[in-house]
DNA sequence: ATAGAACCGAACCGTAACGTACGGTACGTG
DNA sequence: CACGTACCGTACGTTACGGTTCGGTTCTAT
């Protein structure tokens, strides 16, 4: 029945129909967090509770699913590191740090995060290892290689890239991620993201960066 | 029945057998996670669910309670700021950093984030509130003030000390935080804690000392 | 000693949600 | 046209847990 074409990943393919139950899901979880019903989702997808369980088996199963569907649109275009100076570098950095906190202050992620730690507990399921994987993990494998690159290219410094980069991570999300799990109203304007990005950026060049880069660091 | 003597806050004096109930609630939450039932409260604190139900009134007044329980437990005895030089300035910031890190890597900690967060979706209660004021602000309240005198020493430079702390906060919990809450194994070791005292706190003295100290650098 | 309060242990009730089953409909295929 | 498949809508069984009630026990005070 949902044999189209597989897929990159163990995600297999998923219909038209599967999707929008899923999206379906996805908004029913953002308002209503995890106490949401299997007839709720059933109502709100406009579909029978008998296919919810063919289809994902499980509540479990229907929650993991949708895990894996949001955090397959997330998918976001890797950076090319083509000519990199510190201009780009820093361009990049930026990029990456308001992208970071646009996910992290979004509302489907703050739900995703809740459901997620609160099933982390009781070991059920794994959430928790799903959204750290299309979380955290994702982020330092997208930026691990620019971080190299700017090593190589002279322009950054560091023994280890995963302290560097979670210290990069640190400087970025500082509290905002636990503040917003925890219920604290901390609404990111898009001019404050902005802000945050290149004031994390620039105290992560501040550590980081070459004491003598190639060029000198006005360089344009 | 329990009209002792009120306490300083909202927390109404407790008795030495509530205490201890609350304890075992404690320690059930650990181990259970959110899903604990009143009746497995009961039976690991050998008391019955009708005083539970008389004490506490409710499952979210039992949480709730358990919650400022534990958080009456970890106040911290505050830091003198006498003869404040870079070595004594350091050492405070060392130490809180270590401390803070041991907290929220504590099983209890991490358990009462869970739950907190779990909470924070649907707000019947406001664990949450309670969690972030004994968390990260209280965290705040007792910091801010070494660092406005580390300020008024010259030892630092900073406008916001709102956003100096935030720094702070940043490089010291970097992902532990959430990577714990998400389930992630990761032993944060007393050598490692330390380690990461000392690194987040220099580079904070890297991104927010002064320039130019009252005395040079290396004074001692 | 006796009355009463506090409390324990257990039984009980109501609700809510998971998971299943059944009837009904639309659509494709022989 | 008959038939099978996939699906919707809904009603049902079952379980689990929150909350309540009740009998029995210990402790304290008069």
């Amino acid at each position: 029945m949902l044999h189209s074409e597989p897929d990159i990943d163990g995600s297999e393919a998923l219909t038209e129909r599967q999707q929008a139950v899923l999206d379906a899901a996805l908004r029913l979880l953002v308002e209503e967090g995890d106490n949401l019903t299997m007839t709720a989702v059933a109502r709100r997808a406009s579909c029978s509770k008998e296919t919810l369980y063919k289809w994902f088996g499980d509540r479990d199963g229907l929650l993991t699913a949708t895990v894996q569907w949001q955090a397959s649109k997330v998918r976001v275009a890797p950076i090319d590191r083509k000519g990199l100076d510190l201009a780009s570098l820093t361009a990049s950095l930026e990029r990456f740090a308001s992208d970071w906190l646009r996910v992290i202050s979004s509302d489907t992620s703050v739900a995703l995060n809740r459901v997620a730690v609160g099933h982390a507990g009781s070991g059920k399921d794994d959430l928790g290892a799903i959204v750290l994987q299309n979380g955290r993990f994702a982020l330092a494998r997208r930026l691990k290689p620019v971080l190299e690159a700017g090593r190589e290219a002279g322009l950054l410094d560091f023994d280890d890239a995963e302290t560097a980069f979670r210290s990069f991570f640190g400087l970025v999300g500082r509290d905002v991620q636990i503040r917003l799990l925890l219920g604290d109203r901390l609404e990111l304007t898009e001019a404050a993201i902005g802000g945050d990005a290149v004031r994390a950026t620039q105290q992560f060049l501040a550590l980081y960066g070459a004491k003598t880069g190639p060029q000198g660091p006005r360089a344009g």
